[in-house]
RNA sequence: UGGGGCGUCGCCAAGUUGGCAAGGCACAGGAUUUUGGUUCCUGCAUUCGGAGGUUCGAGUCCUCCCGCCUCAGCCA
């Protein structure tokens, strides 16, 4: 394999395209080897798995070549950015684990330096102010199969735009009276150049410089500049911004001295089973579908952190999922894979039966409480051990018992004999069943020789069960997520009517009576844990109280015997 | 017969100057196991959207074709 390139960007992870091409650079010590990168959010909403993607190849990328990652603002339209989105974008990105030390930037900071760039074009004939009002700039812009057609106001003096510029800045003009624009191509079968706004008015008061400006940069206009002022080598976005490419070039190619970094493009993440777009997600809260943009569902980071999912295992899957420009949809089961690496190695053992049913344990010593030793996890020598107390009557998992079992079955059957995981061996010797049917009790006698769940006589028991002690039990509520959506791809709902039809109804399950064992009234919010045989849960961030603790399912364990019943 | 991209296993994805298809996820077997978890083995593209061509040799070069994504905000 390409041990040399896989040495040289170091970490043992994969290359990619924009690996080479910034080997490439360094090679022929174009910026001085220099690698710098930015992660460039608009504040208007909350960042989600696609963004950690971009945020997890850009501080990559510096880390793996010793370079720099700027966290920056992309404030330039006020009517649609909060303070309140650059806070939990700025908290996003360090529980995500990245540090931009002292490199938090604004575009805001940069306005003026872009006014005075932006007279430089004027300057040189490139820019010019419009009169146009927005329809009739688009008339005029064409369409992608025929040319635009020039604007009367292309042929004003210098002398002329300098001053209405000047007047645009000052607020004579009412919004969308006139704008900048660039003096580039009425003709390109680039529609990006076909002579670009560069400012519009906006009486609006920006989150940052107030009342100062009534002119707001573009995005094509500021960007650029924003990446050049900072010294960036690299400005990695995604792919629809591949045709603004030559504009980007255009405007830093025409500006004396400006640094140009080059624009690389890559595919955006798509997810299986849930949406992306700002839109939608947004339309889910709004209509509340969930029940906020932290929903434990949602793919924001938010909605990732209150889930219980490891900042470290959706690092470990922007790894994976590779850098390409080839559009993608990654299967979700790829997420569920590096969650389940991570906790597995990290995430406490315990006991809760999510779905009780009390079983008696008919020669144990009525009264009698022993404290049994529990390890916290087999994975981690270190975790140590804790006392779990074992009594007469227990709770084990409804659905851990059979009446009649198929071969396959290893739980408890009558007459046969399991393991209580670290108590003892028990055997079913009756059950009562209520007038419908249901179990309602569960008789059980235990073998005092096996104490820990060992046999001496090296007798066999394919069960192990996990149980909590009735009268220890704490009353938890747990939560079960599962996928939002229904479908692989909520989005290719073209053919009927929206993707809110897709939607799960059994994306959330709520089990208000499972039973916990006594230590996990003391957790913190936040905390994570295996449910021994269910899967791996955390406390609510939100909801949990040592009174009522609720748990959330971050992600299920794999389960062969699942897939095996369901055959 | 507008422009710009992309097409390698069910899903991601590597494949540097042509040298004879990495890896992960998923899936299927088996071993170990006080979690039907973990771990460990094993299997899983004679083939790279298709068709031609160049070459001793092509996923990599050439030609044509097919499919998908994307662009007409005073959004980013």
């Amino acid at each position: 394999m390409n041990t040399e390139i896989q040495d040289k960007t170091g970490a043992g992870k994969p290359s990619n395209f924009i690996k080479n091409i910034i080997d490439e650079d360094i090679k022929n010590g174009k910026n001085d080897g220099r690698v710098h990168t930015r992660f460039p959010p608009e504040p208007n909403g909350y960042l989600h798995i696609g963004h950690a993607k971009s945020i997890c190849l850009n501080f990559g990328l510096a880390a793996d070549y010793n370079g720099l990652a700027n966290l920056r603002f992309d404030d330039t339209n006020p009517v649609k950015e909060e303070d309140e989105y650059v806070k939990s974008i700025i908290e996003d990105v360090k529980w995500l684990g990245f540090d931009w030390q002292d490199r938090l930037y604004f575009a805001s900071d940069y306005f003026d330096k872009m006014y005075e760039y932006a007279v430089e074009l004027i300057n040189k004939g490139l820019a010019y102010v419009e009169d146009l009002n927005a329809e009739e700039i688009r008339e005029y812009r064409g369409s992608l199969k025929n040319p635009g057609k020039e604007s009367p106001s292309r042929g004003r003096s210098i002398a002329e735009n300098l001053d209405l510029f000047k007047r645009m800045r000052d607020g004579e003009f009412p919004d969308g009276a006139k704008v900048l624009r660039a003096k580039i191509d009425m003709a390109s079968p680039n529609m990006n150049m076909r002579d670009p706004v560069m400012y519009r008015i906006l009486h609006a008061s920006h989150h940052r410089t107030s009342d100062k400006w009534p002119i707001y940069p573009m995005y094509d206009w500021a960007h650029g500049l924003e990446d050049s002022i900072e010294g960036i080598t690299h400005s990695i976005c995604t792919l629809e911004f591949e045709d603004h490419r030559p504009l980007y070039n255009w405007f830093l190619a025409n500006l004396d001295g400006a640094h140009h970094p080059q624009q690389i493009e890559f595919a955006r993440l798509n997810l299986s089973y849930t949406v992306m777009s700002k839109r939608k997600l947004l339309q889910l809260v709004i209509e509340r579908f969930v029940s906020g943009w932290d929903d434990p569902r949602m793919p924001t980071l938010a909605g990732m952190r209150r889930r219980g999912i490891p900042p470290a295992a959706i690092r470990d899957f922007c790894d994976r999922i590779g850098v390409a420009k080839a559009d993608s949809m990654v299967d979700r089961a790829m997420l569920d894979s590096c969650v389940r690496e991570d906790l597995n190695k990290n995430a406490r053992r315990v006991m809760v039966v999510l779905d009780p049913v009390k079983v008696i344990i008919t020669n144990y010593p009525e009264g009698k409480v022993e404290n049994l030793t529990a390890e916290n996890n087999p994975e981690d020598e270190n975790a140590g051990s804790r006392m779990v107390p074992f009594s007469r009557e227990i709770f084990i998992e409804r659905e851990d018992f059979l009446e009649e079992a198929p071969k396959k079955f290893f739980r408890m059957v009558p007459g046969r004999e399991v393991r209580l995981k670290h108590a003892y061996y028990v055997k079913c010797t009756d059950f009562v069943k209520d007038k419908n049917g249901e179990i309602t009790e569960i008789h059980c006698e235990y073998d005092p020789a096996t104490k820990g769940g060992w046999s001496d006589d090296g007798r066999k028991v394919k069960g192990t069960l996990h149980w909590v002690s009735a009268q220890h039990a704490v009353d938890v509520e747990v939560r079960l997520y599962d996928h939002l959506f229904t479908k692989e791809n909520p989005d290719d709902a073209r053919d009927t009517a929206d993707f809110k039809e897709y939607l799960n109804p059994e994306s959330l399950i709520t089990l208000p009576n499972c039973k916990a064992e006594p230590g996990l009234r003391e957790s913190t919010p936040g905390d994570s844990f295996q449910f021994l045989r269910k899967g791996y849960f955390c406390s609510d961030l939100k909801d949990f109280t040592a009174e009522k603790p609720v748990f959330n399912r971050i992600v299920a364990m794999r389960d062969t015997w699942k897939k095996l019943d369901q055959k």
